[in-house]
DNA sequence: GGGCATACTAAGCGGTTGCTTAGGTTCTAA
DNA sequence: TTAGAACCTAAGCAACCGCTTAGTATGCCC
């Protein structure tokens, strides 16, 4: 319902400078994020999305196949940098990599909110040969958290009765920062990120 | 994208027996949350919502008033039954307090996942009048866990750096519960909500 | 300058949307 | 037996949807 326009235009403008050109075609593609994210998909009309990147209605069509074309690259995209995010991490002890990578993916859907709302709550608009690309990016993620719980009980640091079960429960804390996170709160995505990975290391580690 | 059909709707149907009347009004808003919570309030037609009920489309507005009415109902509903299902736990011990608490909490957001994922993911579509309403409810429920959390650091049970944060954390985890939950998967929402409760514990205890 | 690809717009088409209207059926009670 | 309330449907209206078509402006190579 909210939107800060210039800031957050400039910050996703560079975040997407790699993975979309020309320039005409990126702009489509962030209005359509913001759309995405603040109304959700269906809400969002493609009149809409034209308008927010200055441009007609036929506009979209240049450089898309579809409006549901639009919602995969943006989930898509959006699902490669989570995962780097996640996987970024490399660290010998079991705690110190938690802790990194929690406090990393938790920052990650804060800071870049906009994509993380499209990636974790549209998943269900994709058509079914999208959809299934993407689930298997989300299964590469639960897999990744999943071995990182089990080294620290290998190593015994951690300790959990449900291995996946747990690493589902931290991955869920994470991911739930896009629902609640608001840019004008108290606490920086930085602070958002450091305070839950003390906490699921509190959540994981033996006593 | 599934749905259970017979024995999901009779627990819905038991569930809004006391709240909504006579049997017609009930049966649509039922249909109305399972379209709701299945495609996303958007997605869903008026249509759509008449068929499940077996009714025709014009049935829809002789319970109510529009699309948005309906919305409403079971968002008001739903999160005046999520605030009880929080509040109804007493104990002076403030660490079986919380246990309970969050037990009870994320129980409810598996087993009645379908309101859940209404009352949790599309306040966005309400009515600025409507939506003024569920925040209300929506700031008692975070006030209401803060205390416990309050409770457990006064007492020096917990230890937690932040309070709001932690209750914040807390309630987060639980809610995101209704995103990931399948009732064919191998967890019961009686055993998701032990192993919250467990975690939740750890992530809050002074050592 | 001429030929041509790229990037865009104005206009609009067929289909769908939320919702209304007019009318019919069933049930209760005097 | 009949008046009337409650509940439901068939048909359709105005507005809006995603997307297409026809045509225009701009830049680049020869």
């Amino acid at each position: 319902m909210t939107s800060l326009g210039e800031g957050e235009f400039a910050l996703l403008d560079q975040s997407w400078h790699d993975a979309i050109t020309p320039d005409a075609a990126r702009r489509m593609l962030i209005a359509a994020a913001q759309a995405f994210a603040d109304k959700g998909y269906h809400a969002t009309t493609t009149r809409d999305i034209a308008a927010r990147a200055g441009m007609s209605p036929a506009a979209v069509y240049i450089h898309y196949r579809s409006k549901e074309d639009l919602l995969f690259q943006i989930s898509k995209v959006g699902h490669e940098r989570s995962l780097k995010v996640l996987t970024a991490v490399q660290d010998p002890n079991p705690k110190d990599r938690m802790a990194r990578t929690v406090a990393a993916f938790a920052r990650w859907h804060a800071e870049f909110r906009t994509t993380a709302r499209v990636v974790q709550y549209e998943l269900g608009s994709l058509s079914p040969e999208h959809h299934a690309v993407v689930v298997e990016l989300r299964r590469k993620i639960e897999t990744h958290m999943r071995h990182i719980v089990e080294e620290g009980v290998r190593t015994e640091v951690f300790e959990a009765p449900d291995h996946k079960g747990a690493a589902l429960a931290v991955l869920s804390l994470c991911i739930d920062v896009a629902r609640w996170y608001r840019p004008d709160g108290k606490r920086t995505p930085e602070e958002i990120g450091n305070l839950y990975a003390d906490l699921v290391l509190r959540m994981l580690t033996k006593p």
